[in-house]
DNA sequence: ATGCCTCCTGTGAACGTTAACAACCCGACC
DNA sequence: GGTCGGGTTGTTAACGTTCACAGGAGGCAT
């Protein structure tokens, strides 16, 4: 079984000292010589003594946990991002929690009551519904990851409009000129973003699109609809990587070829992205980084350094090419 | 900002009992008037009290958190599992730690030793090292998911048997009867059912077979492998739907027809394996009740109704039939 | 009336840590 | 030599809850 654990009485008795000396010396505060320092520190390794959370969190009223809420796990990129942003917190000293809020907004907001008392600050991962975002302060510990730009809060995201202006060059050298666009709605500027950027290229005209989808089977579905829709479509511009993968499994099944009729495109950089044949184009928006960010944010308030106006981390992107966009006749 | 907390003494002190009274009522403690026990409630409604998790945890020594070591977030199976895992410790009022361990042994070390002290107990999933569960007891809040059979410490896992029997017979129902293995040794006796299983059905021989590998890219280089070693194989039977899908994207990629030539059944039921090309066959091993078993055993170890054994729950297993094992010629 | 038992309620002391403050030591300065 | 002052240490009281125990009210039998 678990040792009776020691507490912090027991290291001061074993060194010599005062109980409030090694919590000093825990807390790596000045004014104590090195030689009690030294005293201290052997006596804890010696009764292998561990601070007590919940008696340093009733007395300071911090808990160490940093709260992540995200929609689900279970979406590849949400795992990913996920795990990035966790890894991240642990870096720092601290304990992550994570709660799929499977898009309930009674639990985002039982989550952000929880604030302050079960843990110290949450990231959000993904949208969040513009009431609640209303009830938040920029001095809050909260920030959202991957929600659009706001002045209630802080914020981290992808860069959509590099992202956009990315694609659309690309797609012009590959030699595309009607495009389709799926879900490509993530962030509520994102379609602008994309609109602008093919114009910026040298695409006229409104591309037809599919809004709302997430997953492979409405990617599947959207593109069957939009290859209905327009037949003369010959790039198909996916707001991730699951829609993406989805619609190349029905234009495979549907027997259209992919480059050579119809290029794909993808967002997120899925580790599968490179598994599909062929394999897919996407936009990698370099998840580390912007759980890095997030976290960096989110410390900061903590420290009460983050200043009284919410702020915005735009995080860069990149283009990965693939099979899925070369050009009509260069395979 | 988050409102002054309100504290039980502020509550006793509104519904005009003793801060004791309220403890009781809280704690759904018999003996105390059904009119008190109203007036306590409103009174809690009213100012909006939550408990002081902290305080709760120094008194009683209980954390109310289950930890989730979990290898890592980015397989997509464990994704899932974890998701499952962690819905049912919310839905049991508990609270969830999702520790991503990254097949560190310290990790999991820091881990159990945190037992205690952060969380009350630990769902670990995946292969643990021998030595690490040599340092259980059975009484242990402690439960092993996906772990092979051990007298140390309670412990979930699919049915591999079962697995192994329902793949084995359908190949042979698919006229398959030169199989090859890759990554089926997810669980130490995995190999062993697995050829037990097909010799049961009348496949004779020792299949080829290459161990110990994950993700797609590790699939597609065995895949290509086993097929360079092995020219006649007619059927691959992979260890997770990960590697079946790298192998199936390397056949394709190099002319194999699946399933024409080869057949491929994966295990999991990832999201994804109804979403190739073609389809795959795979085992279906029940994430959410896997799950529910894990926290069970937990729970009752938490409340000390476990008894003195380690417990062990193997949950049944479904195979789900796609196209990557259609019979040659049936198509 | 007294005793005892049952049901309910309150009192005081923990749990292990940190914060505020007081106290001490020792050299330096007037 | 006394006083100041900086550096170092200890004392005491919280933080908000639960647990052990003591006690009061009322009913019933003695």
């Amino acid at each position: 079984m678990v040792p009776m654990a020691a507490t912090m009485r027991d290291v001061a008795a074993l060194a010599g000292v005062s109980i409030k000396t090694v919590s000093r010396v825990v807390n790596l505060e000045p004014h104590t010589r090195p030689e009690v320092v030294r005293r201290v520190r052997s006596a804890i390794a010696e009764l292998e003594w561990v601070p007590n959370g919940a008696a340093r969190t009733l007395r300071t009223g911090r808990t160490g946990v940093i709260a992540v809420g995200v929609p689900q796990l279970r979406r590849p990129y949400l795992s990913m991002l996920t795990e990035a942003v966790v890894s991240e917190v642990y870096r720092r000293g601290l304990q992550a929690a994570v709660e799929p809020t499977h898009h309930r907004d009674e639990r985002l907001t039982t989550l952000l009551d929880a604030r302050g008392r079960v843990f110290d600050g949450i990231i959000l991962i993904g949208a969040v519904p513009p009431d609640l975002v209303a009830t938040l302060r920029p001095t809050d510990a909260v920030v959202l990851l991957h929600h659009q730009s706001t002045d209630r809060v802080d914020s981290v995201d992808a860069d959509a409009v590099e992202a956009a202006s990315l694609v659309a060059r690309h797609l012009v050298v590959m030699g595309r000129s009607r495009p389709a666009l799926i879900g490509v709605d993530r962030t509520t500027d994102g379609p602008r973003a994309v609109a602008e950027a093919l114009a910026a290229a040298g695409i006229v005209g409104d591309a037809p699109r599919v809004d709302h989808v997430a997953g492979r089977a409405e990617g599947a579905r959207a593109a069957r609809e939009l290859l209905d829709r327009a037949p003369g479509t010959d790039a198909l511009l996916c707001g991730s990587d699951e829609l993406a993968l989805g619609a190349l499994a029905e234009l495979a099944r549907s027997g259209v070829a992919v480059p050579d009729q119809v290029a794909i495109v993808g967002f997120d950089n899925l580790d599968d992205a490179s598994f599909s044949t062929p394999s897919l184009t996407t936009v990698d928006p370099g998840a580390a980084r912007l759980a890095r960010s997030a976290v960096d944010l989110l410390v900061d308030r903590l420290a009460g350094t983050g200043g009284d106006a919410a702020r915005r981390i735009i995080s860069p992107v990149e283009l990965v090419r693939r099979e899925s966009t070369l050009g009509p006749g260069l395979r």
